[in-house]
DNA sequence: CGACAACTTGACGGGCGTCAACCGGAGTGG
DNA sequence: CCACTCCGGTTGACGCCCGTCAAGTTGTCG
């Protein structure tokens, strides 16, 4: 029951950040029936062609969604942390288009996607949350593009690290110059568009250049400046600070 | 006011695609308040950090999404096409994240967000609708990022043929088989993150292998089975029946 | 008929993929 | 406690796909 509490917490901080949430809509966000779940790496909990009946709240650890094109090369569309939901579409689409993966062992609460759409009708704010938090996701599948399709290699794996701190720091994870970031460079490379060995070859390079430095998959960010510049990052996609501008 | 018309009745025919819409749904459509607007090929309607209080309906003519680095390199996210709408973000998000612009002469409707968001507050399938709509172009991103990221050059330029040939079709503008697609070779290396010169490269070899001709920016696809097998095309990403589904 | 944008084609080079070998740490079984 | 295995990381050699550069062609619009 104390995890009850703190996933029905989790929710609550994370729509508070999309949308002013009056008490009520708390107090009926708290009222949600959840499963809490714990899962291993690699993990899926969607698969692609099926469908569910639930929205998954990622409570701890780390995911991924991903698509596999028929000769099996696969393509990581994003990653997620604590407290992002997981798989919103289900809300509004039958059959899932992607796959989405654990990383990390992890622990995920799951929502009937009935339930959570009812409390979207009656709450507006609810609702407006929800959506924003769909439309964010699409900002960042936005710039990946931008990623993936226009930048040199280096550039598209500093770009991943800085998401990552910014990410990770916003989900309480770590701070801006140092945090975990559980990633196999198979991973890595599958989210870049590249392959694990090049991947490897960049992060060498990043790290000789004094920009990061590594140990085990704890990165530390040493000059953000020179990140910045490298990955043509500029974080305003991520949308940080939605609630605050309506 | 014949344009008035149409435009609504665009509208209503676009959502009711989405999601099943009652008589009060389209009677409420139909008395949002918009203004038609006729632009030039290469107009931008959303620009990168702006702001806007309107949502556009693309009446006719074709328009693209795009983002750039820092350096100038463009990448197109999507394009669009008649029926489409082509800012839904403004509803939920202050500022744009990237550029919206016309591919080709083009006329909108220009429908506020503010009664637009409204109109999705009163009416629940309404904004099942809008949201779904929102969702799908998340699931075309998704698809164009594996495509970008993980198919080679043949195969990109060839997925995206087959996509326009799909939307094309669904929006009345041609046939599978037969249809406009009005874009020049360097916006289709921009979607596809190649250069003009090398998807002119592989336009002649889908030309000389009889998977397509051309005749200006008319496409007639020959054989379908094997543009899907060399595009790894699957068009499930498009939801195309949703709102059956549903 | 001149200007300009887009398309076309070839030559060349480089960034990244591929292949392969080796290393190092974590887990496992004896 | 040690051998074994396995996965992931690391590094080098080599080659290809696609980018770059450049020249020429076509089509369109004034």
């Amino acid at each position: 029951m104390s995890d009850e509490r703190t996933a029905s917490v989790a929710l609550i901080r994370k729509l508070a950040q999309l949308a002013p949430l009056e008490e009520a809509d708390r107090a009926a966000i708290a009222t949600l029936p959840y499963a809490i779940r714990a899962v291993p790496p690699g993990h899926y909990l969607v698969r692609e062609g099926g469908s569910s009946e639930n929205c998954c709240l990622l409570v701890s650890g780390y995911a991924c969604r991903h698509k596999m094109t028929y000769d099996g090369n696969r393509q990581i569309v994003s990653f997620h942390v604590r407290g992002d939901l997981v798989d919103l579409c289900h809300l509004q689409l039958a059959t899932a288009d992607h796959n989405v993966q654990t990383v990390t062992a992890a622990t995920v609460a799951c929502v009937p996607a009935a339930r959570l759409k009812a409390l979207a009708r009656a709450r507006p704010m609810v609702a407006d949350a929800l959506w924003r938090d769909a439309l964010i996701d699409a900002s960042r599948f936005r710039e990946w593009m931008l990623n993936v399709g226009r930048r040199d290699a280096r550039s598209r794996v500093a770009h991943l690290i800085c998401e990552f701190a910014i990410r990770a720091e916003a989900a309480g994870l770590g701070t801006l110059e140092l945090f975990d970031m559980p990633l196999t460079q198979e991973q890595i490379a599958d989210a870049t568009g590249l392959t694990s060995v090049h991947v490897n070859r960049m992060l060498r390079r990043l790290g000789q250049a004094g920009l990061i430095a590594r140990d085990r998959q704890r990165i530390c960010i040493l000059d953000w400046n020179r990140m910045r510049l490298i990955a043509g990052f500029d974080e305003t996609y991520l949308h940080g600070s939605v609630a605050a501008a309506a």
